[in-house]
DNA sequence: CCGACATATATCGAACTGATATAGCGATTT
DNA sequence: AAATCGCTATATCAGTTCGATATATGTCGG
């Protein structure tokens, strides 16, 4: 699914400006299982335009550079109903440094390690909050999509940020139910090679 | 993380083939938390033989491309384990064409929701099945790594992998427990809109 | 006997990331 | 009071990586 069919899925929930796109990917609806980078948005957006697919409309803004609001063309929106239909979806890919580094927890210093699975498992406390469609501490326009027009939030959207909180919750509980463990047997280990 | 640097730490669990390294990251010890293509492993392995990280042996074969096996030098071993000391690790990333098609389940028919939903369920078991370091079903090389002299696991891997079944289990347990309930949601949504 | 799949390396265009540039405002720090 | 940082907002570009393709051949099932 290449960010052209992302950006306008993006516009599904309404207009936007890319950088309020690139929020939607990096803070809010669908940040904990897609990613796309300005340095992609924009141009997606360039050719999304020159195809019809969406239109902007610009709007000035004092001391600010000028806004581009986007908005699906009817096209545009028949376009990307069409790839839902069609598109087989890809693999999940989840990329992961910090599992990749504790894979060799028994070359580091056990502090290292022991800050590794810290900072997972607040990563993931943070991504438990994020995904909360009912945490409204994050400003409006962000979560806009999701929501139906009386505020309630769509069943689809509820399914998906339900599965991420549940994966949070299994990671953190994995943690703590197993980083003690983890820790005593590496220090086993260490001491054994000696 | 660099391609270069996951070469490196593929083999840091002795001498492997290029062709060898990717199934680790696509079907072995690393398959679910880190990704390389050939495209970018062939030409990281040449890069490192340059750099003096690795060195490699031509094992002619009868009617079969020559084998590159690879080996990590001790400079490519200590840079390996200084990156490791060094490296902050970068973001998670998790990308899924399932969960953001989903996302949008009220514009789709439920049939397709409910085999997008199968399908996601389906890649998680099998998913949940290639972890488990004891399934010995896999050839043995390519689970070399994670492995000790004497055969067992060691307690990094053991733990990263645990970890992945629990994420695996999370998911498989809350589409038992919610599948039903979307797609009752959807159906509800759909005739309220008529 | 043919197609599909596995082993094995290599290359290349297209896509994408991450950094940087520009520009002004507000908030916090020194 | 000045400096630094982060936020809004668009844009570009170098470097990295993916995915497809080429090459060559053996094995296995239908």
């Amino acid at each position: 699914m290449d960010v052209r069919t992302l950006c306008l899925g993006a516009l599904m929930g309404g207009e936007a400006t890319g950088y309020e796109i690139r929020k939607m990917f990096e803070d809010g609806t669908f940040s904990h299982f897609q990613i796309a980078s300005l340095g992609s948005i924009y141009p997606a957006l360039t050719k999304l335009t020159q195809d019809g697919l969406v239109t902007f409309v610009e709007h000035e803004q004092e001391n600010r550079p000028d806004k581009k609001v986007y908005q699906l063309t009817s096209e545009g929106r028949r376009t990307f109903l069409r790839t839902l239909l069609q598109t087989r979806p890809a693999e999940d890919r989840y990329r992961s440094d910090i599992l990749f580094m504790l894979t060799f927890a028994e070359e580091m210093p056990i502090e290292l390690t022991e800050a590794l699975i810290d900072e997972f498992a607040a990563r993931h406390e943070l991504m438990n909050q994020q995904i909360d469609p009912e945490n409204e501490d994050k400003p409006g326009v962000i979560a806009t999509y999701g929501r139906d027009d009386d505020g309630a939030p769509r069943p689809g959207c509820c399914f998906v940020a339900g599965l991420g909180q549940a994966m949070c919750e299994a990671t953190l509980k994995f943690i703590r139910e197993n980083k003690q463990g983890l820790l005593d047997d590496l220090r086993k280990f260490k001491s054994r090679k000696d």
